[in-house]
DNA sequence: ACTTCATTTCGACGTTTAGCTAAATGTCGC
DNA sequence: GCGACATTTAGCTAAACGTCGAAATGAAGT
């Protein structure tokens, strides 16, 4: 789960998951959308993949990733759903701040 | 937005995070959660606030520091929000991957 | 087999980051 | 004003990161 929320620090790869969202690319389809060099894109790929966030499938010479976006999900909205009372995530009933610490706004 | 995930990216600025999400809290307090040194807490503090994701108030010698809910759930929920149909963010209409590639399932 | 194409691995470089200690800043009680 | 306390700033080191070009891998096509 640290794997996915240091994939996601890095803009070109949040990138690279929203054009992954509309559809499967090749590393070649994906890597035209970037002004970076092949293996730039590729390690980038690689962090991806550390954290789970594609599904790879190599056919032909061509290597197809694929989102797999029940592992976004569960990260982020696990996260966020710990915050605040949104998307289904089952949070605990005493998230509301209500202690002002010590001496704060009195 | 970007700065947002970076913060998110360390897994002590998020602990953080859920820290004050319980309520408000001193840069000490926080401090006593963690294992390093006091200024590296500060360090963490600092592109927490670079990422607005805290409030800051500066009463007496202490320094009180809050979250920023909103700015966390807009970042994190308008990025999910844009991948599945969650959590009351609107997003288009076709985000449902149907194009198969190419060559690919078949 | 040889070439070509798609992608990854390797080795290097410059930048950023997390961590530290020591020193500075600012606030309180005396 | 002085000393104690809370926090930040400054200056540093080591590790991690993003990037590159060159070389390696692997699958077709000829």
């Amino acid at each position: 789960m640290n794997a996915v929320f240091k994939a996601l620090s890095d803009p070109t790869r949040r990138h690279v998951l929203e054009l992954l969202r509309e559809r499967p690319m090749t590393a070649g389809e994906l890597a035209e959308h970037f002004p970076v060099s092949g293996p730039t894109m590729s390690a980038h790929f690689a962090v991806l993949r550390g954290a789970d966030l594609v599904d790879v499938q190599k056919v032909g010479k061509t290597v197809i990733y694929r989102l797999k976006l029940s592992v976004l999900e569960d990260a982020l909205l696990g996260f966020v759903g710990a915050f605040s009372a949104v998307a289904g995530a089952d949070k605990p009933a005493g998230s509301r701040p209500a202690a002002p610490i010590k001496g704060t706004t009195s």
